[in-house]
DNA sequence: ATAAACCTTAGAGTGTGCTCTAAGGCAAGA
DNA sequence: TCTTGCCTTAGAGCACACTCTAAGGTTTAT
């Protein structure tokens, strides 16, 4: 099958000006064009643009996309160097993996604070507490009266 | 204790100028002056900061943050919308961990590819897929002759 | 008193990733 | 043939989150 950019655009959820830019920025030098200059995808074009996304998903910036499209373009001989992009990546992203599960702990702390029975008692003790805190290092309440 | 704005920053490992863009952004209110007009932080001031960093850290945007310290600055009246706020991000914010967890799967795979003993074949046999896709669609082979 | 090292502000500049506009070519139906 | 609606490009514009510069005031040590 051939499909046309706003095919494309509405099989991925991509907007058509976002492939011209990939385009632009050297990410699908594997697509084809037709007699007048039209892009033609094909599902194997796809697969390929479904990558993409998948990195582009998880983060890795278009310049990084860009080193593994032309890997992908040169062949077999590029298997190191497309390992190590690859594994780069994937620490960083186990790292932010984490990084984001520790802090929706602290999110939800304080989701449990708000839903807590007594929550106007305990953000009534924060207020108190940055209040001290303020008066004892001698500086202005910075807190509106209520 | 006081803490001037470079102390903050080594503390937290935002740059000074990253916090005065927070404070003109409307995110540290709470911070006091001295008489030069100099910032004066306090420990409570910190663990507002620490929130602030965290919400940050899970992808909230800055004027969203504003709103939460708006919260935390109208006291114990605001605790509806804190909840609300906290709950629609979390929310995000578990959705984006699943989207990560998934498309990190898919790196995993080409990893594994990329690693097994017959990597340059399979990657031979996905660069002849490519070709073939193109032939059986009338288009020119935009592969590199190796 | 003066130099060095802080701090302040306003506002300009940067990098990233789009998003859109303008000007024009191509395709298909009335 | 004309109109409508695609497609193309170059390049401008935008949103976001910083990051830095310039000009000037403050603090501290010598």
């Amino acid at each position: 099958m051939r499909y046309s950019i706003q095919e494309v655009a509405a099989k991925t959820g991509l907007s058509s000006y976002t492939l011209r830019y990939y385009d632009k920025a050297g990410l699908l030098p594997f697509v084809a064009r037709n007699a007048a200059g039209y892009r033609i995808f094909t599902d194997g074009d796809l697969v390929l643009l479904h990558t993409i996304m998948c990195l582009k998903n998880t983060g890795m910036a278009i310049s990084d996309i860009r080193r593994y499209i032309d890997d992908v373009m040169a062949g077999p001989t590029s298997i190191e160097d497309r390992k190590a992009l690859l594994t780069a990546h994937r620490a960083k992203v186990l790292a932010k993996q984490q990084a984001l599960t520790e802090n929706l702990r602290e999110v939800d702390y304080k989701l449990g604070l708000y839903a807590a029975p007594d929550a106007v008692a305990q953000v009534q003790g924060e207020l108190a507490a940055a209040r001290a805190d303020k008066a004892a290092n001698g500086l202005a309440d910075p807190y509106p009266v209520v």
